[in-house]
DNA sequence: CGGCTATTTATACACTTGCACAACAACGCC
DNA sequence: GGCGTTGTTGTGCAAGTGTATAAATAGCCG
């Protein structure tokens, strides 16, 4: 019995779809930034990120000017999210100011914004922002506008403590905050097992209430 | 006029010298952690760090079963130094508790623990964590002794002032200070310039003796 | 001073990388 | 339905990668 049926031609050329621009780029951005969260810088190659993307590796090319260009893109559209994730959780109005300043510290101290994946990326490019004053000047630029947030909600949880504290006093206020946040971020983000669900946005919440000296509610 | 003494055969080798096992060792680790510094764990190859270390590469293999080795005693060096200098700053004895706590943040939120240097390759390394087990654990034990010398110094300060916190309360307190110090040294050496000499250090002194409800020093 | 040995150099190799380019085929338009 | 546009594929290439291995020489021991 000779070979079955085996009609497809030797050099069958893959079969595609023609996507949508703005689809095709975000979808590489997305292949990139999972490439480099899974293997890092170096594995970021245009063959693996073009396979996680379910393409070729010449059409990188047709997108982007260059690979460089496509990890630029990813980092800023990384950055983007992840300040607007954070934000997000301030948008409550409803609430009393120390209200709003316990559930942003909540939020940022929980998932999704603790995920390993987006403290792999994090990390990774930041390693480069000695190097590379671009990648320094985002980072930059997002922790200000981050510590703005803080700095604004802090005022208004004073104010209505009826305290008023002067500029420098708020913004050492913020500065402090802000670390509290990061720094249990990053370990929940690296060691997340090592607490109990909860434990990190209480341990944040108590802190950041000893830091703006608020006591007990009554 | 023929050309002048030309003596030098024309497939001269490289004079070398042999050096000590050791010392080249640590030549090609510290060769190693500056390549990873400066170009990333991309541009860390075999050739670059031989050209640091003043070696070809070549003998890398002589010294490393493969560059992975090297990369992985490299991170171990790395992190036994950063660990050995922070606990450097707990050794003053002739000190109160609270002289010793705040001696302790006053050093890892200065030169030479502030530095962007060691936050690239700490950085870099990290951003591997989350798909290499063994980074992840060298972070954790790192970080747990780096903890626990914290929750050390605050049991001490504690007893100092008469107050009898439980175990609970004190880790919690470690927690909090550990991310306190980490947070603001992010800050510090990603941009050490947007804070003026010493802030960074008074912000978290005072951070820090809130979050233990130390009230001012009499 | 002459030989031994292990450190070091140099070359080779198989493989990967980013990029260039030509062929091709999916989809819109008539 | 045919046809042109262009998104997409596949192949090729030069430079760079880690590693293997042979050749050379520095330094010690007699």
């Amino acid at each position: 019995m000779p070979d079955a049926a085996d009609p497809a031609p030797m050099n069958a050329r893959r079969k595609f779809r023609r996507e949508g621009e703005e689809r095709r780029r975000q979808d590489l951005i997305d292949a990139t930034l999972d490439s480099v969260a899974e293997h890092g810088l170096r594995g970021a190659t245009v063959r693996t990120i073009a396979l996680r993307a379910g393409v070729t590796a010449g059409l990188i090319r047709h997108y982007f000017p260059g690979k460089e260009d496509l990890l630029q893109e990813a980092y800023a559209a990384l950055m983007g999210r992840m300040t607007e994730q954070a934000k997000a959780a301030l948008v409550m109005d409803d609430a009393s100011p120390r209200q709003r300043l316990a559930a942003f510290v909540t939020a940022n101290l929980n998932a999704p914004i603790i995920d390993q994946r987006v403290f792999s990326l994090w990390a990774t490019f930041l390693g480069r922002a000695g190097a590379d004053p671009t990648l320094a000047r985002a980072h930059r630029e997002g922790y200000l506008g981050f510590r703005n947030e803080v700095e604004a909600v802090v005022a208004e949880v004073l104010a209505a403590e009826r305290r008023k504290p002067d500029a420098a006093e708020l913004r050492r206020h913020a500065i402090a905050i802000n670390a509290i946040i990061d720094g249990l971020w990053i370990e929940g983000c690296l060691a997340g097992e090592m607490f109990s669900q909860g434990e990190l946005a209480a341990i944040g919440i108590k802190a950041v209430e000893a830091e703006l000296g608020l006591g007990p509610l009554e």
